[in-house]
DNA sequence: GATTAGCTTTGATATAGATCAATCAGCATA
DNA sequence: TATGCTGATTGATCTATATCAAAGCTAATC
């Protein structure tokens, strides 16, 4: 969902849109319509870059939580480990996501964020944030509103999770991902997964052997073109119908 | 989880106290540690009380937003309703907790909310909310909590649908209700259902019918005894055995 | 006190997806 | 060019849960 910005002048969407170039920060503070005193206070708080590489953590579940991440470039899964030594993965996230909500609530962070390619993050440090929030009210107001997004996202999937079968959540899962691309100007319809089948899986509640049959299964009804890691959506309005109801994870 | 109080003066929680028992708001405002002065101003807010009987909506997918809802008594449940007319549960709510969190992204509830027994709630305008936070920053710090908690909630549902088999998810329900009840000062161990088990399957992500034997199952193993919607757990160690891997639905 | 209507339980059967197993393709390293 | 290694595909079973069906119980209503 794109934020509408026609209500504020030429020149602050400008200097918004400079000030996010240095850190990447789409999601806090495009939208906000600051002014340059203000966007200043932001860009401060904002100043931490940190780089990724494919395989490495940006944070692990147990450590004490103190900033919340912006995702400026690359591609990361969040999840959690079971006792057993298996992993269940939490989300996928790209350019212009925040991670690190969930940790708010105890200060420790209650999941694992891993690369799954080279990925550059902003800090931002919570507490900052708060005290900002307090100065730039319409800052606030958009940090509301992507706690709650979040929230609405996790009930998409509950839903998903809870009631569609496989074919239905694979079709879901790739909407979700094709419109993010999208959404970041990229092609919604020919893009390369950067997770293993076995991650879909784990997202998705399915084994990898059935994630595997429902590309196969998408491809042989010429829905989809599958080619290992590169996915071409032939017929996006039938794989629409495939997804079932039409709560697409938002 | 229970808050820490300790930090604050005896007066001070008294007077929270009070103020919280016109209202009730628990979760709202118990641990924030106010002055008079503040305990006015978050009073000012909240002073809308609303009654809704068994059956009856709090709130409608699609309709517009504009408060929380902090229920003082009662039980609801909210769900989604799916176009081919069936719904999915996507919670049960008690006493203290807070509703239309989903609903701060689009201003658009994403969900009914419905009473199963005659209920009461707080309606706490958001925007003033926010104003507030503005003057009260411990309360918006904990309002970001509370936020946060409902995504660490919802991960581990996820969880629990993605990866449990169907008893295990039975005795994660339980032993969540469980906690749940005694964290308001009823008894851990005995209690009644106020959902069917149509409602338990649509939140679990399985059938009545599976519920059913799953309730059989852990009563023929004297873990929990079942009456109806009675519900009495005997052996509460043996039931998070059954739970599986630790991650209680928190 | 009889009569519905709404839940719940239980049994029999069907099926989607898990599990087990074999093979294959791509990619990195020797 | 050979040699693994990791990930993906596909086939053959197995199993947990859904589905279909029949009673049974409770509470509400006449």
């Amino acid at each position: 969902m794109l934020h509408d910005s026609s209500q504020y002048s030429h020149l602050d969407i400008k200097q918004i849109k400079s000030s996010c170039a240095t850190c990447s920060l789409r999601e806090l503070c495009l939208p906000v319509g600051l002014n340059d005193q203000e966007i200043q206070i932001v860009g401060d708080v904002v100043s931490n870059k940190r780089k990724i590489r494919r395989g490495e953590y940006l944070h692990q579940a147990g450590l004490k939580f103190q900033s919340l991440f912006a995702i400026r470039s690359g591609f990361l899964k969040t999840c959690v480990l079971e006792e057993d030594g298996r992993q269940q993965v939490t989300g996928f996230h790209m350019t212009g996501e925040l991670l690190g909500l969930d940790a708010i609530s105890t200060e420790i962070h209650t999941c694992d964020a891993i690369a799954l390619e080279d990925s550059e993050v902003c800090e931002i440090p919570f507490t900052k944030l708060e005290e900002i929030g307090i100065i730039v009210p319409s800052l606030m107001r958009h940090f509301h509103r992507i706690m709650s997004r979040e929230i609405v996202r996790d009930h998409n999937v509950m839903l998903l999770l809870g009631s569609k079968k496989a074919e239905e959540r694979l079709a879901s899962f790739l909407l979700n991902l094709s419109r993010r691309f999208l959404i970041r100007g990229y092609s919604e319809s020919d893009f390369n997964l950067r997770m293993t089948r076995e991650e879909i899986g784990s997202y998705l509640g399915l084994k990898l052997e059935t994630v595997s049959r429902a590309f196969s299964k998408l491809q042989d009804e010429n829905i989809i073109t599958v080619d290992h890691k590169h996915i071409r959506i032939n017929d996006i309005d039938r794989l629409k119908i495939k997804m079932g109801n039409s709560s697409c994870i938002t």
